[in-house]
DNA sequence: GTCTATAAGTCGATAGAC
DNA sequence: GTCTATCGACTTATAGAC
């Protein structure tokens, strides 16, 4: 495997420090510190605090972007597509901890035009995620359920599984995916 | 009704700025310009800006665990423990929004030692919680589920409703809680 | 109780030596 | 490419006039 970028270092300890303090409360000094360098240097690879967030931020987008089209494009069936969906979730949570947490509550403090880029692309996701449950109530396999509430429902789950993950490593990613598509899809009671 | 004193007008704007840009992203001449005095008058009324966030963050902690110590002081099957348990959480989120938001994301901004009170009050909670997930599942009205994933999945979903709402309003709160019940207790999937 | 003025420190970012 | 030194802006919080 090849070496890490002195970029490619200094970007994973910045989304490291964003996830504990935030963006906000974590200083360049901090970044530079985490690095072991001076804060100064950081500039030689870097162009300023800002990029480290969008940069960050945009390639964990377009990783669910491009899981998003993926599973459109194949022939599964919409019930399959939900639940490959789900899969797409713990996998990117689990091999990018801490990017993911940066794009659960740090895309707040993104500067436009990157805001604006970011946001269309979460609402084209969205819409995407929406319109495949949407196809699996007319389909009989879900039922005829809020679908904003079970959008909604299932997203915040999958957004917070990156923390949960972190506390819990003990369980194996293919376990965590039967487990959550289980919960989110049959929930908890017996008798519906 | 009682006008607010002016500590609960800095209170609230407070609130409604560390929501939308964070503790560490809200100044305080933010909140001095929002409440419409300049940003020395406000410590004629506060200490400073740490106890802004930890006095709203502890009124929140507190009326959670009130809450659960009220569910738990009723003769209520367990699997209506649950129930009543999602309807207090969208009770408060309806009621308290903004300061709502400070709890399930700034939290870790809290200076010590009010940082460890906190995590003390919210282990606290979260354990009840799943005692009552084990307790139906030992009376046989829920599956055998992992309770560590249960608990995390209808927590997680609880948390954002926050924000859900700020963006639905449309929908009753009583509807939402019917809604919130049915989507985390039954899933989505028809056939189980 | 609100204001102006300011202290004392930290922030992101740059200049220039090596 | 890294360092030291530093700029200018912004931060929380206080002092003291009114």
């Amino acid at each position: 495997m090849q070496d890490k970028s002195k970029k490619e270092v200094i970007m994973d300890c910045a989304a490291k420090l964003f996830r504990k303090k935030g963006y906000k409360g974590t200083s360049m000094r901090d970044i530079a510190q985490e690095v072991g360098v001076e804060a100064a240097s950081l500039y030689n690879h870097i162009q300023n605090k800002q990029q480290l967030l969008r940069e960050s931020l945009m390639i964990i987008a377009h990783l669910f972007t491009k899981g998003m089209e993926d599973v459109n494009n194949t022939s599964l069936s919409d019930i399959a597509k939900f639940e490959e969906l789900i899969r797409l979730h713990v996998r990117l949570s689990v091999k990018h901890t801490d990017k993911i947490s940066i794009i659960t509550s740090e895309w707040v403090h993104l500067n436009e035009p990157a805001l604006s880029e970011y946001l269309q692309l979460r609402t084209a996701y969205e819409e995407k995620f929406k319109h495949i449950i949407k196809a699996c109530i007319q389909d009989g396999s879900f039922k005829q359920v809020n679908t904003d509430i079970a959008l909604f429902s299932t997203l915040s789950t999958l957004h917070w599984l990156y923390s949960w993950y972190s506390k819990n490593r003990d369980i194996s990613p293919v376990e965590l995916e039967y487990q959550m598509i289980h919960c989110l899809m049959d929930g908890l009671r017996i008798r519906a």
